[in-house]
DNA sequence: TTTAGCACTCGGAACCAATGAGTGCTAACA
DNA sequence: TGTTAGCACTCATTGGTTCCGAGTGCTAAA
């Protein structure tokens, strides 16, 4: 256990880090205000701190810095919850503010926010595409081979396919398998039209039409899903101003990684409810070793769940961090819940 | 007017440099199979060429690089029309080999092919959407107070937008609505919707139901066209690995601007037809001029220009390069003339 | 006109000493 | 017994020096 000593150095020495990217020595913490102990004091104590894992020396006659296992402590123990600043409040209300009636727009925004405020990298994984309910289906011929297929689901998103069509087809009959379609598909989720279509619409529309096959096949295999949620990133330049990544290496690798998109979102899709922070190696990849993360989810209406995240350096200002995703992901949350 | 030899001295200079990115010297190039002088005679030439701008020393004993003269001389009159390998065929052959119906998916392919192998990041302006014209409009409602607008053009296009409607508006009323707009927008160009909306169509509209007023008003607003041509860029880590890029301030100003779009887009907008080449300051912006940039256009049937690019160093390898944007802007202009 | 020879330049690597920020340890002190 | 002053020690950093080598410019000879 720590003394309340040993957790004053700590903290200390843990948000200087952060602040200055510098390790921390005895001597700078002794004349700290707060402070009242002799450097001799505090180099006991900071040996200790080592001992036990929550600091480490760069080199022997160095200072300390917080190892991960001290920021987690400090994440976990001794974060004082920090208020926004009025700028910072005024940033968000101003743009939530305004009705921008899109959700598209107001994830991406929102992600804009979150990287200006922070100079981190922010990203947000959309809500899963193919949970939402089908609207309407319509489908529009472009040329004598080709027509696309535009769904409408319950959140206003928008999903097209272009696909073939056998030149056969007429405007009467398309719209009357357009009818069909809607009949049997509003409400549906997007992820099940494909096998519905196989099921039952298959048959139906084979009674109505004999050239409706090709159309048909077409139209399905245009349908069948990608379930890729989408990621909105903002502030990817960020990361080239820490000092920690001033190696081209590194940025490579975190860059390539969110360029990728796989990955970070299947990261962002398992991560737990509620404010999670991974700290350096908690999570997966190497590329990502020497930064952390810190996500929250954000709703649509009652079911639909998307995650925002926050991408830094272990070195981060976690405390206003923390608070700032959390309002945004409220302030997101909020917004939504008005419209579905 | 520069002898044979200078010629062909200047071509290895800059050959050599593209491939090494190291100042070539005297004695270097008189080893090479192809050239039959001493390293004092080239140094002459060296000199003399130096003097005339076409090549720099980094300091006083250094051997020579290519400075910008030197590449446009290089890229106007030395450039060996390349042909490609049949790796770069085969991966082009197969990527437009499938038929992949979508217009972006072609266009992002196409993105990922140029900057896979070149090595360089690409970027494809897309047609000017607002030129299309409007094929089909469809209004979805979502809730009692939204209602998402679908707009598809003829190159299958889909625009959508939601707006906020007044809650008293009835289906059989929307439907009277939609088909007064398909009916007086179909075969109308995407940018001129929002002044027939207001010439036109709002008087039209007026004699058939007083409260569609509101919904038009939002309606009009919510197609206000914006105006941006999509930016599809591939391969943005790849400055990464250009050794003049070191420097992590001119990798953050590149990236942001490539991040920003607009100027980009601008600049890509203006360049002129064909394929053309910036070298150096020889773009407008201080953040690119270290860069290189290559132009092509491409087509959508007749009159619909969309614009790629290849951004690298000024150090590029320009032969390799210029013949595949070049043929890759044909296969994209042949795949989109079949469509429309 | 070409080339061999030579003096010269400059960046980069290696080495060294000095500096200073920081530590660990020990002994004295309250 | 906990705290602190003192001191020896460590190590990254900085600046200076030297040396090396790649490359040049110039001159004189072929």
């Amino acid at each position: 256990m720590l003394t309340n000593r040993q957790l004053q150095i700590l903290k200390v020495i843990v948000d200087d880090f952060i602040l200055t990217a510098q390790p921390v020595g005895s001597r700078y913490i002794s004349k700290k205000e707060t402070v009242d102990y002799s450097p001799a004091t505090i180099r006991n104590e900071m040996a200790d701190l080592e001992e036990m894992g929550f600091l480490e020396k760069l080199h022997s006659s160095s200072g300390r810095a917080p190892s991960e296992k001290g920021y987690r402590f400090y994440v976990d123990h001794l974060l004082s919850p920090s208020t926004l600043s009025s700028r910072e409040k005024n940033l968000i209300r101003e743009s939530f503010g305004k009705k921008t009636l899109e959700f598209e727009q107001v994830v991406e925004k929102s992600a804009g926010i979150l990287s200006d405020l922070t100079n981190y990298t922010s990203i947000i994984l959309g809500p899963e595409v193919f949970e939402t309910r089908l609207k309407q289906i319509q489908i529009t011929p472009l040329s004598h081979e080709k027509a696309v297929a535009v769904l409408v689901t319950n959140t206003g998103h928008v999903e097209h396919r272009v696909f073939s069509t056998p030149v056969e087809i007429k405007a009467t009959d398309l719209e009357k398998m357009v009818n069909i379609l809607n009949e049997r598909l509003k409400g549906v989720a997007l992820i099940e039209v494909p096998e519905r279509l196989n099921r039952e619409i298959f048959s139906l529309l084979k009674e109505h039409a004999e050239h409706f096959n090709d159309a048909f096949m077409y139209l399905r295999a245009a349908l069948a899903n990608d379930n890729s949620a989408k990621l909105y990133v903002g502030g990817k330049t960020n990361i080239l101003m820490q000092p920690e990544f001033k190696d081209i290496d590194r940025i490579r690798s975190i860059m390539s990684m969110i360029e990728e998109e796989k990955d970070i979102a299947s990261l962002l899709k398992t991560s737990d409810k509620g404010i999670q922070t991974m700290i350096g190696h908690e999570n997966p990849f190497i590329a990502l070793q020497h930064c952390s993360i810190i996500t929250a989810n954000y709703y649509l209406g009652n079911q639909q769940v998307g995650t925002l995240a926050l991408l830094g350096p272990t070195r981060m200002e976690y405390n206003r961090v923390v608070t700032l995703v959390e309002e945004l992901s409220r302030h997101m949350t909020e917004t939504f819940r008005e419209w579905y």
